[in-house]
DNA sequence: CATTAATATCCGTATATTCAGATATCTGGA
DNA sequence: TCCAGATATCTGAATATACGGATATTAATG
């Protein structure tokens, strides 16, 4: 029961940045999306936004898929669209209550994962 | 729609260590407790758990309530209990199903506040 | 007022993060 | 093979964050 929290913290900090931040939740809205389509939105240099999607996919939080030339990301960590939720982004929680209707509600109680 | 984000992305960037995660599960389960208690559960010198309390404190996360010449503090960002229990932290989690618990459960829909 | 326990702040230093710009890699097509 | 578009990596400088140790503050007590 003491853990060194190290892990969940990383991530954390991963989230801690306003360029991820905002990568993450264009991903959470369109599923799926391509280097080329977030350079035009977010609004950073290619290399800088290159080293970003590179910290969010090192850590697993988003996974990539290559497709001719151009590359595809999607959010990847299960935990990231609920933590954004929770946060009250907005991106985030449309998606969890889109999840949510689809599903017959919570029923057991116990059974979340704990870290 | 645009948003910086950078109020959230701080949010997160103050989760973001271990010893400030620690911190904050002690309070979620303990409701309030006092600097000289956390010390020892904590395992950081003095001055170090001080900064992090001053950092956690600066952003509104907690607050605290001096007594004499103890001080106590107490969770005060009303998501930080969401947040770390969508990241699956056990002590955020338990204290998130109580709160569930003690209420009808959700009754409206577009009734939370959206960042 | 001196003392002591509890907590906070200040200091210098070590480390980590961030960025922009240059350059490298990968892939499809001529 | 050579070219061009898309993406990634490298590099160095600027900035931010972390820490420990010394010291300052605050409040109760004698």
């Amino acid at each position: 029961m003491d853990k060194s929290l190290k892990a969940e913290a990383s991530l954390f900090r991963d989230l801690g940045h306003p360029v991820r931040l905002k990568i993450l939740c264009l991903l959470i809205r369109r599923e799926r999306e391509c280097v080329c389509k977030m350079l035009d939105e977010v609004g950073v240099p290619q290399p800088t936004l290159s080293r970003h999607l590179a910290i969010l996919r090192g850590h697993g939080i988003i996974e990539d898929e290559r497709e001719g030339t151009m590359v595809f990301y999607r959010v990847a960590h299960p935990l990231t669209t609920d933590i954004l939720a929770a946060a009250g982004l907005a991106c985030a929680a449309e998606a969890k209550l889109a999840k949510e209707d689809a599903r017959p509600a919570r029923a057991s109680r116990k059974g979340g994962r704990a870290a």
